[in-house]
This record gives C-alpha cells, structure tokens and sequence, in this order.
DNA sequence: TAGATTGTTAATCGATTAACAATC
DNA sequence: TAGATTGTTAATCGATTAACAATC
C-alpha cells in the first residue's frame, strides 16, 4: 500500500465500487473490468483504474480485476473486513428505522447501544435490546471503546451530544440532525439531511 | 443571475449555506459575514463569497450579508421558495421515518403520496394517509405532475421502480436504496445509504 | 499469437485560495 | 473618517481525462 495521502474524494468513491462488487459477486460474477465497474457506478473507467492503482496493483492486463480478491482488499484498506460496533443515539423515529435496518449487516457494521434522554422510553425494548439513558452516554461508550456513532437526536440537541461523543472517545459520526457540527479536525463526520439532498436537485428542475 | 454554467459542485453547497443561514434567522440574528457563515459551515470565507457571487451581489462592503436577504435568494435559486409535492415509494420502516419527519416542513418539500407493492400493506394509514398500490405509481405520478420522489424499496427493487418513475416524469429521486441507478443524464438521483457514509470514514479510524 | 485491459504518464481541466481595490 | 468586508482577479493547487507501453 501507498504510504502517501490517498485524496479523500478518492476514499469517498472506494465504498461506491465496494458495493457494486459486492453486487456483482451476489450476482455470481467472478472477474469485472474498469470498464464494466464504471459504467455499473457511473465513473469513468480511467478514474476507476486511477483510483484502485493507488493502493496496489490488483488487477491483470488482459482480464481486469478479479471481484473476489478486489472486494478482499477494498474492505481491507476501508477497514471494514471485521464488524465495527456502533451507537445510536436518539431513539425516535428515524432512530428505530437505524437499529432495524437490514443492510449494515455484511457490510461492516453493528449497532449495539441505543441512548435518548426522555427517561420515559428508557428501559424500553427495541428490536431486542433496550433503550439505555443518554447520561450514561459519556461512560458507557469510553467503557466500551465504542468509535462510531450515528446521532438522530433533534437538531438543538445535536452539538451538545456531539461534544459528548468526542470526550468519550468516538472518531466517526454519521449525523442525521440538520445541522453542521464543530468537531476536532481528528473527528470524522458525514452528514445525512434528506432536505439538503433534495434542495440540491431542486435547482436543476 | 449569471447565465453561464454554475459548477454542481457549488449548487451542492448551496443548501448547506441555506441551513446555516436559516438557523441565525431563527437564533434572531440580522446580519452575517462570509467570515462567520463559514466558521459554521467549516468552509472557507473566501469561498462563500465566490460561491454567492455566482448569483449575483447579495451582499455589502463593509456590513457583509443580510441574513433575510441573502436567505430569500438562495431559496430562489433553489427553487425552494415553493413547497414541491413529493412521492414516497417503499413504505417499510424508512419509509414510515420518512413519512414522519418533521424536517421537510419549512424547507420545500411535502410527501402526499406513499406506494408500497404489497398488497397487505395497501390501504393502510401512515400519519393521516393511505399507502397506495405501487401498480399505479406511474399513472397518480403523472397525473398529479409530481417531479420529486423518495425510494425507500430494497435494492432488487429499486431500478424497476426508478425506471417507471422516470417513465412517468419524475426528474429528481432521493434513492436510500443501496444500489446505484440507472436513469437519464435529465434526471437527478441523490443518494443516502447509511454504510456508505460510514465506510468513507472508518478508513480514517 | 492476437486481443484485451491494466497501470501510469502527461496534458487538460476545474476548484480553491490569497490578495486587494472598491466601497459601505 | 476609519474599519470592515465584499466581489473579483490572478496564482496555486488538485482532480480528471486521454493516451499508450506493458503484459496477461
């Protein structure tokens, strides 16, 4: 692998080609080209080779990539060849629809903690495990060793339990709260707000 | 407004700026500056200003933005000073989250219609109104000249229903399947796929 | 072998940043 | 006025594409 810095719109791409493989793989395929991969994901085949030469020569001239061996080493360099343990905080409805989601499964990740800080749905069960208290947030995710969180909580809410997170040590938030948060530099954050998806299409209609 | 070409990658942030902007309205605030739009938004001064300018010179030497002002034109550019008519197909859990989100109000968009193809589920209300047979998704589409949809079906689902949606008119499509569609260059599609955005970071960890 | 396709280089294209005159 | 901040230009930086030798 490649010592220097890999571009993050390269990495933001690696995850889009992992899916597709692992489509094609479901689909029984055993060997793909730039080519075929680009047009599946909408990228140009150049751009694909580009992008996977990066981090190692995996592919044969003549035959294109193997689907199997380049799922291998795209899970390895996204880390994602072993299961990440995540937390969910915010147990509302957007929460709910996270922990009975289908499709972390096989693809890296587990949610294993729910928080809210309405004491009512405390204690509560949902989908077998159970609602746990948002002030015990902090020490249960530090206890845990837990890096990944996806935050659901209402928008005013979001920055404080993001300081939260940071002090018990998570390096990763997936933000469903509209709003954009101030982290470290050392904290990754992606951002999901259906409305900002949408009003960036709305421009175009 | 400028009539060249404005680079999507702008049009992308736009919506972000949007937010922000919103957000010191409702905190009370008149004015703003490129300076601290961007300290919220993590973005730089600089190209916040180039970024607005596109569009025209929305704001003044000295005092920087009007907060209202600059607001109503980014929501004209947009195209979201208007409510658009959303369709929603795939009323599984996400489904239901979507269909209750609080967050579309004030931003542009409302769901009115809600198809799922199983016919057990047809008939049933979510939050006030039917979920309709998705085998006359393309019919009420076009019909009610709906532009906008959501797809919240499982990925083996979703190019079929991509393509009837395209068939009937739609132009935008907020895609939370975990698949990459396949539509015209005239149609938009935007995606939320909660693992993609987690890989793109646990490359980091 | 002949055909196909990679990995990589160089050229092109596009986006971001720094700097500052204009001006509120 | 003096200070602040825009809009814009030019310079820098980075990403994409085209082309092709290498080679399976």
């Amino acid at each position: 692998m490649n010592a220097e810095k890999i571009p993050d719109i390269i990495i933001g791409r690696l995850p889009v080609y992992l899916r597709a493989l692992q489509r094609m793989a479901d689909n029984g395929l055993k060997t793909t080209s730039s080519q075929e991969l680009g047009e599946h994901v909408g990228i140009s085949a150049a751009q694909i080779r580009k992008d996977i030469s990066q981090f190692g020569e995996f592919g044969k001239q003549g035959t294109g990539y193997s689907i199997a061996y380049l799922l291998d080493k795209l899970k390895e360099i996204l880390k994602v060849n072993h299961i990440w343990d995540v937390a969910l905080i915010g147990a509302g409805d957007m929460g709910h629809a996270l922990v009975r989601y289908q499709g972390f499964t096989n693809r890296g990740f587990k949610i294993v903690m729910v928080f809210d800080n309405n004491k009512e749905k405390v204690g509560q069960k949902i989908d077998g495990f159970s609602i746990e208290d948002a002030d015990k947030l902090a020490e249960r995710i530090k206890s845990s060793g837990i890096k990944i969180a996806m935050l659901t909580v209402p928008a005013p809410a979001a920055q404080s339990v993001a300081d939260k997170l940071v002090q018990a040590g998570v390096k990763a938030i997936l933000n469903y709260a509209p709003i954009s948060l101030n982290v470290p530099k050392s904290v990754k954050v992606q951002y999901i707000d259906p409305s900002i998806h949408l009003q960036r299409m709305t421009y175009y209609l």
